[in-house]
Order: structure tokens, then sequence, then C-alpha cells
DNA sequence: GGAATAGTGTCTTTAAGACATTATCCA
DNA sequence: TGGATAATGTCTTAAAGACACTATTCC
């Protein structure tokens, strides 16, 4: 792999994946955390992850390990980083690579065999100390969401098909720590996203219904 | 590492970086490629890199290769993504790391016990088919370095100490694939970085001599 | 009609771009 | 003085923000 190599027989270690599963509930950014079933750290909140196989990617090992938790099959992982502090992890050697993902609020099924006890999503500002060196994987996670909430549409993923203009200002509102004047929002929002709006409106409302929006891409 | 393993015993494999190393020469922007010492693609051109010791960090592995290479001690490597296809290395199973990192043309100092025809920097246009993934991990690097160049102050790592703006400008251009306005990317460039006017001037040039800049941070 | 939210008009402020002008150095 | 590049003035255009207004629904 090498210009020249070091050694003739290169060290070898286990390799992880660590997941940090974003979702908005009642108006809150949330972060999903299971219980530690086995020592080390048994009992304390971690980070849903799984080691490596040989014969599959980091990515494949992202889209298992998520699958195994929600039931859920995602398109849109996203790298985050590379955790190697040589301690991370006291069992063994263990390189992490961080991920990231979103998923829509009521896509959320409990995965069979997973007590809702031991897996659950918590308001990020109420995250408890984590196992490992989760709390820094989860902040890198945070920072990164951020960004590309501001320089892409990842927004979308938190969303149902059909949406209101305002329900995509509220989300992008709780997800950019700021406000968004309406009539500003209004314009913005057209030359920032590829949203198109539909012929249906909102149902159940005691006001004026909004029209239902959609993402084009 | 997780909260169900899926087995007792995870599989282990090699750890190693690769590293794209950036450089403004004669204006073009060059990558550091070396020449293969053995087999496999003995003989080829690949990216310098070496395997993760025990007892490192993926950082620490990075800034070790990039001394032997270059002799250089650098504190802005930047991470760039992981490259686990199984079978990327036909010898071992190998987790890839991606960095990558700038010099300033002057501070390139061949690295004693290196042929000069084995480590070369090639104009980015005229890199030749690299060894393993490494095409991969050096376009993905481009394009890294292209959006650190439009979003923060990277350019700066390019420059010397003290530059003309003029100077700046012309690597702006060259790592934006754009050209600039003169009056503009004045205006642009004092909101855009944290530079001073020095007091100093340019030297040895026929025409009115330029303020020297330098970045505040 | 009143309450509530949807949706629009338009003025102001700020940044980006185009282009012309003046300034300073050397030979 | 002329050639060359540095540095600035200012007009135009486009985006961002502030704020007041009209529209539509349910009760």
């Amino acid at each position: 792999m090498t210009f020249l190599d070091d050694i003739s027989h290169p060290d070898t270690m286990r390799v992880a994946i660590d997941l940090v599963i974003f979702n908005i509930i009642n108006n809150e950014l949330c972060v999903l955390v299971v219980k530690r079933a086995e020592n080390p750290y048994k009992g304390s909140r971690c980070l849903p992850g799984g080691f490596v196989k040989n014969n599959e990617t980091v990515e494949q090992t992202a889209d298992r390990v998520l699958y195994k938790e929600t039931h859920i099959v995602c398109t849109h992982i996203k790298h985050l980083g590379v955790f190697s502090d040589p301690q991370r992890d006291p069992r063994w050697r263990t390189i992490g690579v961080g991920f990231y993902t979103v998923i829509y609020e009521s896509s959320l099924v409990p995965a069979p065999g997973i007590n809702q006890q031991d897996a659950l999503f918590i308001p990020i500002i109420q995250i408890p100390k984590l196992a490992f060196d989760h709390d820094i994987i989860q902040k890198h996670a945070y920072t990164k969401l951020q960004h590309d909430i501001e320089t892409t549409d990842f927004v979308k993923h938190f969303l149902p098909k059909y949406f209101t203009l305002n329900q995509l200002k509220t989300y992008c509102e709780i997800l950019m720590s700021r406000t968004f004047e309406k009539r500003n929002f209004m314009k913005y929002v057209h030359q920032r996203f590829q949203i198109k709006r539909t012929s249906r409106k909102e149902q159940y409302v005691k006001h004026r219904p909004a029209y239902l929006y959609k993402f084009v891409v």
C-alpha cells in the first residue's frame, strides 16, 4: 500500500462502524442511543455500531447495522470520520469509522427483538455521557449535519414526501438554530431547494390550509 | 463496540493511510506521486502511504509518512475518507484512510534516501493511472480541496508568509478554476480572509511594487 | 365577523460584478 | 516621458432582510 513499507508484516486490528442516527421528534432534534448489553460499559448508553466483516465495505457494515437497529433501509448514510485513539476500546485495538444518517419521524419502526427501553431517540440536548469515545463521535456528527443542512438539501430526509412550507421552515429553524422571516423564507427556499408545489393542501386544520410541496429529486 | 455484537471474535485487518499532497509549482496544481518499489504494481505510480501501527492513531501515521516522504512537519493534514473495497489490496484485506494536505512550493525538500525520480510532483491534469484505488482517492481529495478553498482560508497553505494580493488572486484562480476581476477581488479578499497589509513591498520588479500581505492567523 | 395561518408587495440594505480612473514604480 | 502594474471610485445588478398588507379557511 506504500512506497516503502515500514515492515513486511503490518499490524492487524479490528475495524468498527458507529452510527449517529438523527430524527426530529416533536420538533426536537434527537439521536438514537442504545444500551450496552455486555461489558465493557455494560448498561451504559452508546451509539449503535458493529464490526466490519472481512468481505464487506464499511458502508455495507453501516447499512447492515442500521437495518438491524431500526429495520430501515437508508440511501443517505454519510461518512463522518475515523476515530483511532489506540485506547478507545479497552478490549482490542479498534479503528472506528463514524457515519451519520437521518430518518423521517414516522418511519421509525422498532426493530423486532430489541427492547424499546434499550434503543431510544433522545433529544440532542439531553444526551447522557456515552460509552467509549461516542460523545466525540456524536458531536462530530452534529457539526457535519449542521454543515450539510447549510449547504445541501439534506433537510429533506427529515420530512415526509409531502410537506408545507411552514413545516420546512420549522425544520430548517430547528436544524440551523435560527429563525427565518416568513416572506424571505418563501423566496429563499425556492432558489435553495428543488421543490415543487403540488395541487394538494393540508387537511384538518382550523385555518386556511397550506399547499403541500415535494422535493423534485 | 456495539449493542449486539454479531460475533464474539470480529475479523481483523490491516489499516493503511494514503496521502494526497498538493502543491502549486509554476502556477500549476500538482500532486506528489511515488513509484512502487515492490509488487504488487511494482514500478507503477501511486500515492505515498503506509500502514497504521498498533500504537498510533491514523493521524500520527499520516504525519509519519509525510515526514518520511517530504521531511515536512505539517499542521494541516486533513481527513478525506475511508476506502474499504475488500479487493482494493490484492495482498491482504486493507482498510484505506485517505488524507490530504498542502505544502508551500519552496518548502519542498527532497527527503534523503529517496530517489528524485521516485517521488515527483505531477500536474494534476497529467497524473497517470495510479496503482490500487489511488485514482479514486486522488479525485476525492481534489474535490475536498476545492470545497475547502471555496469555504475556508485553506489557500494560505499554498502561499509564503508574505505575499502580494496578486499572488493570492492567481492562486485562488488556479484552485477555483475561475478568474476574478481585480477591483472586486480586492474587496472580496478582505471580507473573506483575515489578512493584513504589512509595510513591506515586493522587490526587484520593473513596475510599481505591491504591498506584501500576511494572514493574521 | 373574528381568529388564525397562508401567501404577496415592496422598500431597504448588503454583497457581487463591470468598468473606468488615478497612483507609483522603473528605465 | 512611457510602460507596466498597483490601487481606488463608482455605477449596476442581485440577493438578503424588514415589515406591512391581502387571502382563505373554520368557527
